[in-house]
DNA sequence: AAGTGGTCTAGACCACTTC
DNA sequence: AAGTGGTCTAGACCACTTG
């Protein structure tokens, strides 16, 4: 436990986020990648030079996230299950994340980018006047060459004035493409999930056979605070094992 | 805002628990439901006589959960779409409490309770032995008569030594029957959810068209800190929406 | 009794946004 | 310049578990 580093002041980086980050950079291949319990959180704090206020915000949003459990008189336990846990759901936007974190390769083809009008349902997920113009992207998405996804992005046109749409690749990430063009983070992200026979065009197009079924997804994804920039609707294959972590409030 | 009061010190329970059930419910339904902003830190501190660390503690739990965005320079934002969100899978451990917030009334029928040996997948989920002695729970679970779920409970018998089985009421959930038998509290839970045609009988007894998926869940459920007590399968049908607050971390 | 996390106080300064 | 959240200090007491 002795390698680890008082931490530099970093221009806008928040502290706590910094702590966070190397504490589950330690917990999952670090010095802390064998152990029970982590150092107390005075320990922490002098370890890392920072007061004991900036540890237990740290902790707090890592014990959120289910990978500790602080318990008094006893310490903060480490939950070895979740941090070793795969393709979780609630804490990944991004499904190339989830693809390459089962050990296979991402690729996007059937590439298709058009321009809609908004209807009234997407038109109120988005917060725009309903008929306004969206740019409509579809992809299948396939890991190690298996069809796994179909998902179709819809996106306020405005938010993409000034800039040539054919100059973008379209096949990248889609919150990629939003950092870059319209410097907008996507954080965080609403998804109602369905099982579904979904339609024969989809199926297809995903080698479904009479046994398969698919998880139907609808995502609104939103940038800081609250400003609905994506609406998008999805087909996973039962490819996947989506876990996800549930607390009681 | 005045119509707050100081909070009394109560024996026993967290004060920044108290605040955070207090905010939510006036963020819900009380004098926050109209507003875009909390007022400040300070403000809410003089308000309810706590000091700003308290207020700090209570507005990252709600922060975590969704339900605000604290912005430096600019407050604390309201996310109204998530305060007002139902059915949130992340959130709720508990079907009863999904069908209920659905304005439905849930109901358990096909009750089978039985005694089985662990196999070794069970065995591993549970922490136990293989071929220890599980109490097996099969149920079908009505919301205003239409079924829509079919769940296979599985517990150490172990737990319930001392307990005679045929006096338990099984058709009540199962967290409270294991906090009542077994004085477990369980808060925590990992989820692995797969879209899923499944097994005919199932489909049977769900009255599944062929139009109809299901979505297949397997629960591990653990009490503080970390010990697994409850492992179990179910199938839901596409009568619910779920939603699923996701963040990246 | 000693050590842990959980809560609390009362100040202070910094980084950021808005006016 | 004023107000916000983010961090910090330097204490303090409590509830809980272990020796």
């Amino acid at each position: 436990m002795e390698s680890m580093q008082a931490l530099p002041h970093f221009g806008g980086k928040l502290m706590s986020a910094q702590v966070s980050t190397l504490l589950m950079r330690e917990l999952k291949s670090g010095i802390f990648s064998n152990c029970k319990k982590l150092p107390s959180e005075m320990e922490l704090a002098n370890m890392l030079g920072v007061s004991r206020t900036v540890i237990r915000d740290s902790l707090s949003d890592i014990e959120r996230e289910g990978f500790i459990e602080r318990v008094r008189g006893i310490g903060t336990v480490i939950n070895r299950s979740v941090v070793n846990m795969t393709h979780r759901l609630d804490l990944k936007l991004e499904y190339s994340d989830l693809i390459r974190e089962g050990g296979h390769i991402p690729h996007t083809d059937l590439l298709h980018v058009s321009l809609v009008s908004a209807s009234e349902h997407i038109a109120a997920a988005l917060g725009i006047k309903s008929g306004a113009t969206l740019i409509k992207c579809d992809k299948r998405i396939l890991a190690n060459n298996i069809p796994v996804i179909y998902s179709s992005d819809y996106l306020s046109a405005e938010m993409f004035s000034g800039i040539e749409l054919h100059e973008i690749n379209w096949s990248e990430p889609i919150f990629d493409i939003l950092e870059r063009c319209c410097g907008l983070t996507v954080a965080t992200d609403v998804t109602e999930i369905t099982p579904v026979i979904g339609p024969a065009e989809i199926r297809r197009m995903l080698n479904c056979s009479n046994e398969n079924a698919l998880l139907k997804m609808e995502e609104r994804s939103y940038s800081r605070p609250t400003h609905p920039v994506l609406y998008s609707i999805s087909y996973y294959t039962e490819f996947f094992n989506f876990k996800i972590l549930r607390k009681k409030f």
